[in-house]
Parts: C-alpha cells; sequence; structure tokens
RNA sequence: GGGGCCGUAGUUAAGUUGGUUAUAACGCCGGCCUGUCACGUCGGAGGGCGCGGGUUCGAGUCCCGUCGGCCCCGCCA
C-alpha cells in the first residue's frame, strides 16, 4: 500500500526535456526558463519557503520553491526529500546581494520553480550521498550504484574515461588497429592460476579466460596487421591485493619490425601524451632508465620508488673477514643509512625489526652515531678497522643510523627495499604529488626454481633473449638477459612488455630450457610454433595495467576505487553476490559435479 | 596455506577490572520556521552488540569455533 501511493506520487517525463545539466548555469543564464532534472541532495524547508540542492553527476544547482513565484508548486514540495528524482522547470536569476555562494560553480544564480515533477521517489539510502561521509568499503560495495553517485567516485571513472581516449586517440593516429580477442580460449601452462569454463557441447573439456591476449597479438602481427592495440579485460586466479583484482584491464599493444627502443619510445610518449591530457601534468622526457641489475643493487627490489634518494650500499667486502660470523658468513650484507635517524627510539627500531621479518629476515642490525659515538648492538663485534672501513664506506656522519641485512641475496634485497620505503613514509620524504617513472631493462631470462627443480621464464615464455645471448639461454641460462622492460611508477609496476621470439627454432628451443617435452609443446602451442613457420615477422609489444595506471593518476589507494564494479579480497561481489551455486541441472548439462559441498554463507 | 587489524541502531563510532533499562553524533519520522546552502529549532522512533557454543549468579566485554571486511607474506610468467 505504501508503495502504491509513492508510485501515484511519480509524475512520467511527458515531453519535458533537459535543457542544461547541474553545474552549467551562471549569471548570464539569468532570466531565461530553464528544465533541469537530476537527484535532491539537500533540503532546506523553511516552512514558507523551501531550498534544494539538485545535483547530477556534474555539480549542484539551488533551486527555490517560493510561494510568491507559483504557490502550488510550493505546497507539494514538503513531500520532497533526498536522492528523489526530481524534473523542475523555472527561471534562472540572480541571488539576491550577500547570498551568494563562492563555494559552488552555480553559486551565481538559483532556479525559481514553476513547475516540477517527481520522477520518482527513493527509499532512505544506507548512507548520505557525500564525500565526506565515512562509510565502510563493504557497505559501499554492497550499495556500489550509490557509492558510484558519490561525487568523488563518478570522479575517478570520468579519469578513467579521459585516460582511454587518450590512449585510443594517441594510437590510432600512430596508426595502431584496435582489434579484438576471445575470452573463451586454451589454458597454457606457466603463469596465473586460470579461470576455466566447461564447454557443455564439449563435456569434459574447458576454456580458460585470457590472463592476457598474449597469444593472439603475436598471431596478429603474423597476420600482417602490423600495429595492435586493445583495452582489454584480462583474467587471472590469484589471491587479491589492494592492486590486484581477478579481472583487470590492459592497455595492450603490440608491434611489428620494430626492436626494444622503438616500443619503449612510443609507449613512454603515450603515457606522457595520457598525463598531459588527463591532468595536465608534464612526465620527463625522456623517462630516466635502470638496469634490473642496477635497481636491485641500489633500491633492492624492481620496481623501485625513486622519488626519493635513500640508496642500498653493498658492504659485503668490506666485512667478510670480520669475526662477527653474521657478516661474514653472509653471501650478501647490504646497509641502508638514514640521515638523521639516530632519534629513532629502541621501541620504533622494534617495530622495524618486525616490519622486516614479514619479508623472511631474520633481524634487524643497526648502528646509531650519536656526537661520534657508536651506540649498537652489534658494534662490539666489529673491529676498529672495519668499523674505519664501513664508515667510510658509508659516509657515516653524527646522527645517522644504518641499518644491516646479511643473508641470501634475495632476502637482503627484499627486506632493505621495503625497509627503505618504510623509512621513507614515515619520514614524510615522499612527495605525494609528483609522478616518478622509470624503466627497468635488461631483465634475466630465465629463473631457476629451488621448489620444482626447473628455470621459469621471468617475463613470458615468448621474451626474446638480448643479441648474442642465444647460446647462454642452452649453456648458461641464469646467464642470459631478456629484451624486457617494465615500466614503474611510483613505486608500482604500471607496465611491462618485451620482444618477442619470432622463430619456430628459437622458441622450440625455449620450450625444451623450460621442460616441456617436444609434444607437450606441440600439444600446448603448437599452434603457436606452426605459425610462427610462417614467415612471422620481428615483433615487439607492451601492456599497462590501466587499474593502477588511474589509481596512482587518481591519488586512490586501491585499484578497488577505480573500478566500478570490483571485487573484495576473496573475490566476491557483495553486490551480485557472485560467485553463487548453481542448479544441478546447469552442472549435469555440463557434465560437471561438485566433489565437495558448497559452503552455506551465513 | 600463513601473519595482523576489524565486525555494537540506517551510518560512523564510544562502551572502564564482566554488574541496573547499551551511549553519542549524523541520518530517519512528526511539529514550527520566507534567504538557507552540512539551515535552524522542539519532540519522537529505532539496536541487544556478525553467527554458534562455552565459562559465570551475571557476557557487548572472557574462552573456543565459525562467517564476513581490510592490509600484508606466499602466490600473481
Amino acid at each position: 500500500m505504501h508503495t502504491v501511493s509513492k508510485v501515484r506520487l511519480c509524475d512520467p517525463l511527458g515531453d519535458w526535456r533537459r535543457t542544461h545539466h547541474c553545474a552549467q548555469l551562471t549569471s548570464a543564464d539569468a532570466g531565461h526558463e530553464v528544465c533541469l532534472m537530476g537527484w535532491i541532495q539537500f533540503r532546506r524547508d523553511h516552512g514558507g519557503l523551501i531550498f534544494i540542492d539538485l545535483r547530477d553527476r556534474r555539480g549542484l544547482t539551488q533551486v527555490v520553491f517560493n510561494p510568491e513565484v507559483d504557490a502550488r508548486a510550493h505546497e507539494r514540495a514538503h513531500v520532497l526529500r533526498p536522492e528523489y528524482v526530481l524534473a523542475m522547470r523555472g527561471t534562472v536569476r540572480l541571488r539576491p546581494e550577500g547570498m551568494r555562494n563562492p563555494g559552488l560553480a552555480t553559486g551565481d544564480i538559483e532556479v525559481d520553480v514553476r513547475d516540477w515533477k517527481l520522477l520518482n521517489t527513493s527509499s532512505t539510502p544506507p548512507f548520505p550521498i557525500e564525500d565526506r561521509v565515512d562509510v565502510s568499503e563493504s557497505t559501499r560495495l554492497e550499495y556500489r550504484y550509490l557509492d558510484l553517485r558519490r561525487s568523488r567516485c563518478t570522479r575517478n571513472l570520468v579519469v578513467r574515461h579521459t585516460v582511454t581516449q587518450a590512449v585510443r586517440d594517441f594510437l590510432i593516429n600512430h596508426d595502431f588497429l584496435e582489434l579484438e580477442t576471445p575470452m573463451l580460449t586454451r589454458s597454457t601452462p606457466e603463469g596465473a592460476r586460470d579461470f576455466l569454463v566447461p564447454s557443455r557441447p564439449n563435456p569434459g573439456r574447458f576454456y580458460a579466460l585470457p590472463q592476457s591476449p598474449q597469444l593472439f597479438k603475436q598471431l596478429y602481427m603474423v597476420a600482417g596487421l602490423d600495429r595492435y592495440y586493445q583495452i582489454v579485460r584480462c583474467f587471472r586466479d590469484e589471491d587479491l591485493r589492494a592492486d590486484r583484482q581477478p579481472e583487470f584491464t590492459q592497455i595492450d599493444m603490440e608491434l611489428s619490425f620494430v626492436d626494444q627502443d622503438q616500443v619503449m619510445d612510443l609507449a613512454e610518449q603515450m603515457i606522457r601524451y595520457v598525463f598531459q591530457k588527463t591532468l595536465d601534468v608534464s612526465l620527463p622526457d625522456p623517462f630516466p632508465r635502470l638496469t634490473y641489475d642496477q635497481a636491485m643493487a641500489d633500491y633492492g627490489l624492481d620496481k623501485p620508488d625513486i622519488r626519493f634518494d635513500l640508496k642500498l650500499t653493498d658492504v659485503t667486502d668490506l666485512v667478510r673477514r670480520s669475526d662477527f660470523r653474521l657478516f661474514s658468513s653472509a653471501a650478501l650484507v647490504k646497509a641502508l643509512v638514514l640521515p638523521g635517524g639516530a632519534d629513532l627510539s629502541r621501541g620504533e627500531i622494534d617495530q622495524l625489526t618486525d616490519f622486516v621479518r614479514i619479508y623472511g629476515a631474520q633481524g634487524l642490525a643497526w648502528i646509531k652515531i650519536k656526537s661520534g659515538e657508536w651506540q649498537s648492538p652489534i658494534a662490539k663485534f666489529l673491529s676498529q678497522e672495519e668499523r674505519d672501513g664501513l664508515a667510510r664506506g658509508l659516509s657515516l656522519n653524527n646522527d645517522n643510523i644504518v641499518f644491516f641485512q646479511a643473508g641470501s641475496p634475495e632476502v637482503v634485497n627484499t627486506a632493505l627495499g621495503y625497509l627503505r620505503l618504510e623509512l621513507a613514509q614515515r619520514r614524510g620524504f615522499i612527495d605525494e604529488a609528483r609522478f616518478q617513472p622509470v624503466w627497468i631493462t635488461d631483465f634475466p631470462l630465465l629463473e631457476w626454481d629451488e621448489t620444482e627443480q626447473r628455470w621459469f621464464a621471468r617475463h613470458h615464455p615468448f621474451t626474446a633473449p638480448q643479441e648474442g645471448h642465444d647460446e647462454l639461454v642452452v649453456g648458461q641460462p641464469g646467464k642470459a638477459l631478456a629484451k624486457a622492460y617494465d615500466l614503474v611508477l611510483n613505486g608500482y609496476e604500471i607496465g611491462g612488455g618485451s620482444v618477442r621470439i619470432h622463430t619456430a627454432e628459437l622458441q622450440r628451443q625455449m620450450f625444451s630450457v623450460l621442460g616441456l617435452a617436444q609434444d607437450e609443446a606441440a600439444s600446448k602451442f603448437g599452434f603457436l610454433l606452426k605459425a610462427l613457420e610462417y614467415g612471422a615477422p620481428p615483433h615487439a609489444g607492451i601492456a599497462f595495467g590501466l587499474d593502477r595506471l588511474v589509481m596512482l593518476m587518481t591519488g586512490a589507494t586501491s585499484i578497488r576505487d577505480v573500478i566500478a564494479f570490483p571485487k573484495t579480497q576473496k573475490a566476491s561481489c557483495l553486490m551480485t553476490q557472485a560467485p553463487a551455486k548453481v542448479a544441478n541441472l546447469q552442472l549435469r548439462e555440463l557434465g560437471l559435479k561438485l566433489r565437495e559441498q558448497a559452503k552455506t554463507s551465513p
């Protein structure tokens, strides 16, 4: 009954047509008749006079219900509530002197309502549609369509739109073709876990959703399409993070007859163009470059945040003959000097010790220099000669604190690399307004996996070795470098690519180093190997993570904030309740039977 | 698979060493109000503390389990 009466309140749109949006009217429009439509943001009902802020995605306009303008329009307006959908016709007028609102784009004017229609009512929303209201993320995700009504969310989606349009604009002007690739494809070994889709006409067989269009874009090159791009959804069934969703979007591109530098140069121009068009920000030209080895040496990570200095120093040689076993027996010893860090309390150092344990560190050695004195739990283990060597090698000064990690290169670099970021954050060394890209090049082609006792492609199995490294691939796989490159922005990997292997012979060799037997390679990648037999041109490409890029550009801290309908950390959608159980009949049609009963949600 | 933080009105939060009837703000409902703009003002309704066990004379507070959200390690070519 209640619902029925509300429906009766609503008016049909009829022949009313919107003439302006809610951020458009200015003093120049004074005197004009207009028709606005939107949602009621705030209602200020003075009894004799009612003010309403009308909202659409562009902004707010104040409309006034005044009995002296139209008694009937005013009389009916007491029922209006926040989020009701309103259409109004009226006259634009300058606000009375002293009543202007400089905080509003349309604050010089207001619209006197002569007639209005209620296009729809609204239940009381679970949270107010205002940026300043703090709401838990789970409530926001359950009512995502309301969250998206809030201007911060809307703005992020607009930035996303502007970025994709700039990308298209740039690439089309550089002779790229926007080409599609299948969403239902086949599962391939290596890489992330696939999302599988059962095939009904082929019981027991499965498609996989693409982790990326990698092979198809290479086949476009074989097909002679020459320059391909696509803004495309990719799927990886791995655990989530703030910057990882099970479905995410890549700006994917591939070019023929080019080498590494041409791809990097073009990609770099595109990113500069996107920042200029979207944020009016000029990025450096050219982007700085670091080799993988240099990045690991100086920053400990292959995605360094170079907005601040604080480099790591290798001190292995300085302590190689020390009596301090922790140092002398370690494969690698590195140090991180924090200027002015001698004021860190014991409690803070304990916190930092706990912090590096996350990355596998056993502990955190440190030395403070205060008034020329070394204060440290480990100083007593070091000879005068070693102290002098460290003081010189690290340029130690008063009020410094220096942290050490000793052990496997992997743990030492990771622990100090992330400690460097943590210290910079705590000390405010990072200019949050700055965008600092950096290319990382000369990655190792292959990495040895201890658990599986075999080589893995660091980038992917289709990446070409550097000139003259072909022999190494078989002889000393760990020594071969790849024609691969990552673009890192403010400590996030936002893109990566490589020159591809374009001869069947080298591709077969790569598969064999990776432990794929001839017949296995033939069955899983036969179509690629076959294609490479038919005149595949040299080609290379790159893909950017659109979500991460837009996250950084909007200052968001999670890609969920730039994805309209994201998943939670457990990969579920709080709005649709996906994933959900399906009927047994659906399973039977697919030839499937569940081994384990699904847990019932609360 | 593992570590950490968190679930209390619609929302955001407070809730003492376990102790009468669980607080507040905003929102919501009703009255008054012709220049407000997060209007003001007076009054009112609304939860039994994510869920399930246990300890206790007594549990939002303690214990166990479980579900859910967030951050991270592993994983993510």
